[in-house]
RNA sequence: GUGGAUGUAGCUCAGUUGGCAGAGCAUCGGGUUGUGGUCCCGAGGGUCGCGGGUUCGAGCCCCGUCAUCCACCCCA
């Protein structure tokens, strides 16, 4: 007790019964990645810090106060990432994926880094699955990428997903609809909640989904609240509407969400979000929208994409309290005696070509193997006696028929081969 | 960053007005060197988060600190 270091704060350990989980999430999510035609890119944990200053936008929480910036030896102003975003499009530029073909579908994932208060849910250092659609201003990009997000959801055995969208416009028209809220909310400005006018001049867009009930009344004693989609130029509208309509053919359900704002300011167009009321307060497990100006922000030419981010840590927290388990392949346990260990150990290694299988190393007695076996919940135990050893057979158990059968040991692997086939699960 | 609650065995938690640190589960051993998961018996395991203070005496009271949880801010 009381040991010398502990994890840092907002950081956790994964045990193998928590990665199997994960691993097993991430698989199912890799198998949806993989069918929408999306490839894996792997960055740097680090990037310089103004990459992301630029990107998140310099009056955004994310880079106010939540960055994990440091120098290097050599003088360098980095930054372990908060997001993948900013990320993934300078290793698009770096690279040159634009020359390479017009549109590229990446998926990345790994841990990333913000420092604030934890709480449930809310780490230090968490873990996202991001995927970007670069290079298409169609509508149809993103009710894809929403359909994907919700397809990687349902493979988590997710089902009645509510997904909020809106349109938050271009920045222009978006300053626009601050400038009509500031002056619809003037008459009552004094009587506002002071979160709400602090941040009536940070990002009034906020203050629309503020949690004080004084303020709703306030907007109620208003009425006629303006609504960012009626400032929405035509293009603006006519994307919006085919975005709606591209998710109504797929059959992905949604709800439009006036008051729905993220929290980088280079979204433009399409931002949507997904929650989940299990998780309290920080209900978020994913989101995200249209970038179109922010490949050129990097230097790069005007590019269009879409993409998202998943939290995987919360999502995991959900599918952990529904009580699912990751599925376990069939195992085997070799039980061998003082005559038999020397040939269980080459036995055990042959059979791991295909098996997983475990072996006593520590020379104990059979009940004492036994009793591990039958702990480890191992399917198969392979008997090593003696006696049967020197007539040139092994006693294969089946612990979920119960039955035990005598065969040579070359015969095992396929034995196991067809028991485990027959029932439709591997090792 | 703000406000509040909580830290006792690996885990979940008892612990009376301040008077010898406990239970269940888990672990290990035995019953049981040739058929396990049950059962029975036994054992190990604690600077009571950490540091300081008050006291004859602190798990309990006080201060500080670290961590977790809840709410806010914000988000994933």
């Amino acid at each position: 007790m009381a040991p010398k270091h502990q994890a840092p704060r907002g950081t956790r350990d994964l045990l193998p019964a928590d990665t199997a989980l994960w691993r097993w999430a991430e698989d199912a999510a890799r198998g949806v990645l993989g069918r929408y035609g999306f490839g894996e890119l792997r960055t740097p944990l680090f990037e310089d810090y103004e990459l992301f200053a630029r990107t998140s936008g310099e009056s955004s929480d994310v880079v106010q106060k939540e960055m994990y910036r440091f120098k290097d030896l050599g003088d360098r102003d980095l930054a372990l990432r908060p997001e993948f975003t900013a990320g993934v499009l300078r290793a698009y530029l770096e690279q040159g994926l634009g020359g390479r073909s017009r549109v590229h579908r990446l998926w990345s994932t790994g841990p990333v880094f913000r420092y604030g208060r934890p709480q449930k849910g809310r780490y230090r250092q968490f873990h996202q699955l991001n995927c970007e659609l670069i290079g298409s201003p169609a509508p149809g990009a993103d009710a894809e990428m929403i359909t994907l997000f919700v397809d990687l959801y349902e493979a988590w055995g997710f089902s009645d997903l509510t997904v909020l969208v809106n349109s938050v416009g271009q920045p222009a028209s978006r300053r626009a609809y601050g400038e009509r809220l500031r002056e619809w909310l003037a008459p009552v400005h004094d009587r506002l909640s002071a979160d709400s006018k602090a941040r009536l001049t940070t990002n009034p867009l906020r203050v629309l989904d503020t949690k004080d009930t004084g303020d709703h009344a306030l907007f109620a004693e208003l009425g006629n609240m303006p609504r960012l989609l009626d400032v929405l130029d035509a293009d603006d509208r006519a994307h919006w509407d085919a975005v709606l309509a591209g998710l109504e053919a797929a059959g992905v359900k949604y709800e439009i969400d006036h008051g729905l704002v993220r929290g980088l300011d280079y979204y433009t167009r399409t931002a949507f979000e997904v929650h989940d009321r299990s998780l309290g307060a920080q209900s978020a497990l994913g989101g995200g929208g249209r970038y179109d100006g922010l490949v050129e922000m990097l230097g790069g030419p005007p590019t269009p994409g879409v993409g998202f981010a998943i939290g995987l840590d919360r999502a995991l927290l959900v599918i952990e309290e529904r009580g699912f388990k990751a599925p376990a392949g069939d195992s085997v346990c070799i039980v061998a005696m003082d005559g038999t260990r020397a040939a269980a150990t080459a036995l055990a290694r042959e059979l791991r070509r295909e098996f997983a299988v475990e072996c006593d190393v520590e020379s104990r007695g059979f009940g004492a193997q036994m009793k591990a076996a039958g702990k480890s919940g191992a399917r198969f135990l392979v008997i090593m006696g003696e006696e049967e050893w020197q007539r040139g057979e092994v006693a294969l158990k089946d612990s979920k028929s119960g039955t035990q059968e005598t065969l040579a040991p070359s015969a095992l692997a396929e034995a196991l081969r067809v028991k485990t086939r027959a029932t439709g699960e591997t090792a």
